[in-house]
DNA sequence: TATTATACTGTACATATATTCAGTATATTT
DNA sequence: AAATATACTGAATATATGTACAGTATAATA
């Protein structure tokens, strides 16, 4: 699945919220009308970059044809997710792998599945507002870009910081929070591993 | 809700696994094809009886305007929940009570249960880790306390801000953030709804 | 007995809708 | 420098589709 662009996540999310609004999809008109587009063909060739791309599909000649292919749905799909802890107070420390206590939640329940739960310790990111003890919902994987929220392990030490590549071989974790510092790891030299991305949080207060 | 006949269950079946195949409801020719009719008039009569007696809705004029009405699926502690649209930036504004989706969300999900979730518009609590687009999870209840983040409604603008009672006549919500002042409501004067207060947060990335 | 609901066939048609074609413009890639 | 992707406006059109009208027939209800 190729990435999307930003407009056409626009006219993706669209499309989600009139299905689940009227229970059916959305015509071109009514694409248009939502997004503000004057023209049909405006939401048609989203609509084809959007099927080009994996995110939906459509019926030739049918009217609504729209459906959005969804990796995993299927209602009632509940897991029990694992929490755990970040042992961790400001710079990271070391990630034991103690599952607290498990989550049941819909694995659809952020828009990509994900893997597991992980406790936040110190208010590095506080300014992407993620707080101590927060639960950010990880996903396991190495394919990260600039900007994602990851999951880093640097030797036996994990934290949550946004990525950056600077350069081949320069990596740079960059906190949200003015009191620390960059991380700038040279893959020439030290060893990083990228355990997951955010791709959402859940807080209880 | 009236009773069904046979055929008009047949018909309800008909449109439910058109649905759940194709992601979108059929037309009439569509059901009398599964079902061998032979006139779309037979599928029309029967979709306006199906109405009538509301298990679905039709959106007239408009193709595969047909959406069924579910009664409530009550699977274990699994509830729908509203996602609910401020419509606001940074200063508080009209909040239209409407539906942009809803959340399949165990109950006991956060740690008191909760009635809806709020799509929180403006920055003015990024300081207590609620951003733009976050959805917090709100339990409807006046029974609030100092520090509880609220959601308050003044006149037809609802914000979201921390309370602090500061006498019994005046009431003050504080924002988490710098650039925003706090609201001073004396209510001898003034008139403040408290719409519930924030038990949790979700946010997708 | 008249009325209403159910359960169809068959024809017709206005309009809702997908889809193509012709442009314009910018940014990115090859 | 040429090709491709994105992001639109605007007009045109074939057809997909809802829906009304005219019938036929049976069963239940008032």
């Amino acid at each position: 699945m190729k990435e999307i662009t930003s407009q056409q996540q626009r006219v993706l999310d669209c499309i989600q919220i009139y299905i689940n609004k009227t229970g059916f999809p959305p015509t071109r008109a009514n694409i248009c009308k939502e997004l503000g587009f004057k023209s049909p063909n405006s939401a048609e060739t989203h609509l084809r970059a959007l099927e080009k791309k994996g995110f939906i599909s459509i019926e030739s000649g049918a009217s609504r044809g729209i459906s959005i292919i969804n990796s995993q749905v299927h209602s009632s799909n509940n897991n029990e997710y694992p929490v755990i802890g970040l042992v961790a107070a400001g710079s990271p420390t070391l990630a034991q792998e103690n599952v607290e206590r498990t989550i049941n939640c819909n694995n659809s329940f952020f828009e990509s599945n994900f893997d597991y739960f992980l406790k936040v310790k110190g208010l590095s990111m506080k300014d992407a507002g993620i707080m101590e003890d927060d639960l950010i919902a990880v996903k396991k994987t190495t394919d990260v870009k600039n900007g994602d929220i990851v999951v880093a392990r640097i030797d036996d030490e994990v934290t949550v910081k946004f990525f950056k590549r600077k350069s081949p071989k320069i990596i740079e974790l960059e906190p949200a929070n003015e009191e620390f510092k960059n991380i700038i790891i040279n893959l020439e030299h030290d060893e990083l591993h990228i355990e997951g991305k955010s791709i959402g949080l859940l807080r209880k207060n």
